[in-house]
DNA sequence: TAAAAACCTACTAAAATTATAAGAAATATA
DNA sequence: TATATTTCTTATAATTTTAGTAGGTTTTTA
């Protein structure tokens, strides 16, 4: 019952790009260095990102990547979706209408369907300015303190 | 994002534990050739509930397992935290108070903590009456029709 | 005392996770 | 045009987790 690493690095890159969005590109070598990842591993993940056009990319010198939409256009759901593949608990729920010839019988096919959606619904609730806002006010927090 | 065959399984073993409740012992072979999974498999996974005292266990001839308390005293939750380790979403959750060195600047801490919540909640709203009473009704509807 | 049951520990195959590695293609700037 | 820089693509590999098997021990009742 895992996030696993590849939906937390995506969201952890669409973060440091949300935060500066509008300043222009960053490479993912930035974005690596700033998140403390490692860059091999961000190259197999944010083409998921670009190939559904949550990015815009431009290759070669003074290339790099930015946020495509406003940070607020941006649920966390949408990304992990993507990135993890989708967020179903059981396998069973992976496709629409359910296939498995038990399911008229399954006592916990309800069950199932309700932790989907109120997972789905949770993280569509927050988007990527939820994240860098709360982040803002807190950093903020520290100075007072 | 998934649950294991390990919290799946056990939860089917407590459904026909709840069906049978108060009709006597019922061996692991015979819970394991109703639910149609590998017996030696369940004898892994049992011990879990057992040793959490939700489960009777009397051992040798005409022995077998019944349920500790009443089905509608067991929450899907508390069966799946048991068997599945936890239900944190990533590791970090998983010790109280948090011991991440950047917990207090983390972006995303209070989005895992609040997704932890309300999958706990929901899984705390269904007892196994629930389920069985659920699977009853249905089996019913299919009779009308 | 024999059968039947729970109990226990070790092992194993397959899959998923978490990366690394090596290079190809594109592009801005000198 | 050459070069450095960047994205893009595909292959490979180590580690961990999952999902079981196997074989035997202990307990209990008839």
């Amino acid at each position: 019952m895992k996030i696993s690493t590849k939906g937390r690095y995506a969201l952890r890159m669409m973060i440091e790009l949300a935060q500066n969005h509008n300043v222009g590109f960053m490479t993912l070598k930035e974005i690596a260095q700033k998140q403390n990842i490692s860059k091999k591993y961000l190259e197999q993940i944010i083409p998921v990102l670009n190939r559904n056009n949550f990015l815009i990319a431009t290759r070669g010198f003074q290339g790099g990547y930015k946020l495509a939409k406003e940070p607020c256009e941006y649920t966390v759901g949408q990304i992990l979706r993507l990135t993890e593949g989708n967020l179903a608990p059981v396998s069973c729920l992976e496709c629409t209408p359910n296939t498995c010839p038990r399911a008229n019988e399954c006592p916990t096919l309800f069950l199932w369907e309700g932790l989907y959606k109120v997972v789905n619904e949770y993280l569509d609730s927050i988007t990527l300015e939820d994240l860098v806002q709360r982040q803002k006010d807190h950093l903020c927090n520290d100075y007072i303190i």
